[in-house]
DNA sequence: AATGAATGAGGTTTCATTCAT
DNA sequence: GATGAATGAAACCTCATTCAT
């Protein structure tokens, strides 16, 4: 049955938005699970018709928006060709993104760190392939001697992902921010670009 | 009473000591405050003598681990004169208290974060203070014509903070990190002395 | 319609004996209603079609049960004129019973009771005349001078049966038992038939 | 201190007079923990300092009755020199004893079969010490000469307790019996002593 | 008749906090 | 000041049962 499946993933869609609603709204550990039940137009058993337990849930959240953004991010630097700009080009995204999908980003930056069993037992391979388009492009630029090559990758594109989320965070968690999230975004590409950039590149 | 005063503080470090070390290992929500008290050698009620709640606890771990290291940053950068190479030093010093001080680096980068309360109702004005020491540093930079005048300083000491608390961040929950903390903010350090630079001041 | 009726008297004995084999294996209150169901390769709610609850099961197992052990003792003892014979041939068909469907014994043993809800309020009758096979045994004897006057047949049915009981049970909770259950038949018949006999009557 | 142990003590009684009082009143499944702590006059929590968990009440219950009963049996049956009115003595205990202690009897007999996890995980030793009484006293008839010596003292010892236990259970579940607990005791050690005496010892 | 997705009531246990001693 | 026994609120998840298809 073609209808059966759709609904299946219909009323799967309908809790999981239901569920960063009121995860980002209350915060994931004062959320109910009878609170994202109502907010999702279902009874509390059917909440585990679909996940196994409030964690999965979170979870979920975490694993699907963690794919559209790898997803995202490759098409958003997909036609950039200098290794630098794609950096810019991808923070570019990641504060758009923030900015559009700001209750996803929420739930991801504050609430998924709550529970360190999530960031310790599960290790987040998607967090670390998204990390890896940076550090993809930093060694690309290497191999092409635009980037310093005694930068060390690993490092680098962890470091660019911790300024772009410290940032994205405190938007997140100020509502009146003084500064916008494009300008943050320009900033510290600027910034990365600058600072990763071999002398001999420079024009 | 000069020795009733001492005692009193005496106690209260004898909690805060042992908080540290409970929270670092099983985490702020899965310590219970009998853990505390049984690890400080105290009753569970003399807790409450003390702090006012499970919370305040951890608030007060917070507050004076970042008094310490706003007054360790200082320290360390107080004898450099160039803005950037404060920047540096700042790296190293807070690179070496995240490794000197692990417990307590740990239960504020990991266990703090945990309760949004925390991060939104009570405004960690510390915390700014700390930031601040990179932003004067920049905006001294600034006035002396060795950083570009472009660069926002609000944005740029949150991704100088950022960047380094995500690499502490994983360092602290990795036991086998491939590289060290030291040599991480050395790479730090570069890219954002190279990315603050005003090209005029490059020799 | 013939085959109707058939095939859903199929259906129903397709669902018990089914609930037999989980119960027994997994105990009344640990099995769900949908292990049965799947046991019995129907869906959820067709079990509804049949019962009216999931206690409603466990009630017919026993009924069932208990009437076919009620022909099959009555037959046993049927050509059997002793009536402290016919005490001997129920207490080894009794306990061939139990040896042949273990998965019923155990269910009606061991799984009965623990709805007290059973045992209080839905009076077992077919339990009193199964006992009452035993009674009539006793009564007879009586009658025909071959049992001591004093003794209470409704006591002593009782006695008998519960002496029956509590080795079954024993055997079916202990896999491996020092004694055979036609041992313990053959030991719990002398006992009686001796306790019973009428001095005047022994030989 | 003397005082604090000895309210402690207390309080476990208080809980445990309760919880008997609301099992044998509501049966174990359906007495909520909250029922057991208002009965006993104490928070929901309190109980938990005294016991781990609502199946450990139960099982405490059975203990502490269990070694009541065997300190009672033996007292009962000490001054009776011959082996088989030793039976007589322990069924008219074991039945005076339930009278008395009816609610304790009735969780007992009733409801703590309802865990089979009970029955079989936790091998009731203290229903062994007590059936051994009974078990000795045969053994000992048969040393005697007493008792037929193809008597098997375990399968025996069992028999008696079955037919005490079914008797008790009867007269537990039905308010109204038509006999009493001493005449159906009398009864039944009459039956056991007739069907264990050796021939030879018979005047 | 048969299905199986959806329902929603119900209860044990933990643990931060209090307060009589 | 110090104690620690007592409190009691709070929520996840299971599963018997229903009913639209």
């Amino acid at each position: 049955m073609e209808a059966a499946a759709a609904r299946k993933r219909d009323k799967r869609r309908q809790i999981l938005d239901a569920a960063v609603t009121v995860f980002a709204d209350r915060g994931f550990h004062k959320s109910r699970v009878s609170d994202v039940a109502r907010a999702a137009e279902v009874a509390d058993g059917t909440i585990y018709l679909y996940f196994k337990s409030k964690d999965d849930i979170l979870i979920s959240i975490f694993e699907e928006a963690m794919q559209e953004m790898i997803d995202g991010a490759q098409a958003a630097i997909a036609e950039v060709d200098d290794p630098l700009e794609r950096l810019r080009a991808f923070a570019l995204f990641h504060m758009d993104n923030v900015e559009q999908e700001r209750g996803v980003a929420k739930v991801l930056q504050v609430e998924l760190r709550l529970s360190n069993t999530f960031m310790k037992e599960y290790k987040p391979a998607a967090l670390v392939a998204y990390l890896n388009i940076v550090g993809a492009a930093i060694a690309d630029g290497q191999a092409r001697g635009l980037v310093r090559p005694e930068v060390n990758p690993i490092i680098a594109r962890r470091a660019f992902f911790g300024a772009l989320d410290e940032i994205a965070m405190q938007w997140i968690l100020t509502p009146n921010a003084r500064y916008g999230l494009r300008e943050s975004a320009e900033q510290i590409a600027d910034l990365f670009v600058r600072g990763l950039r071999a002398a001999s590149s420079q024009n």
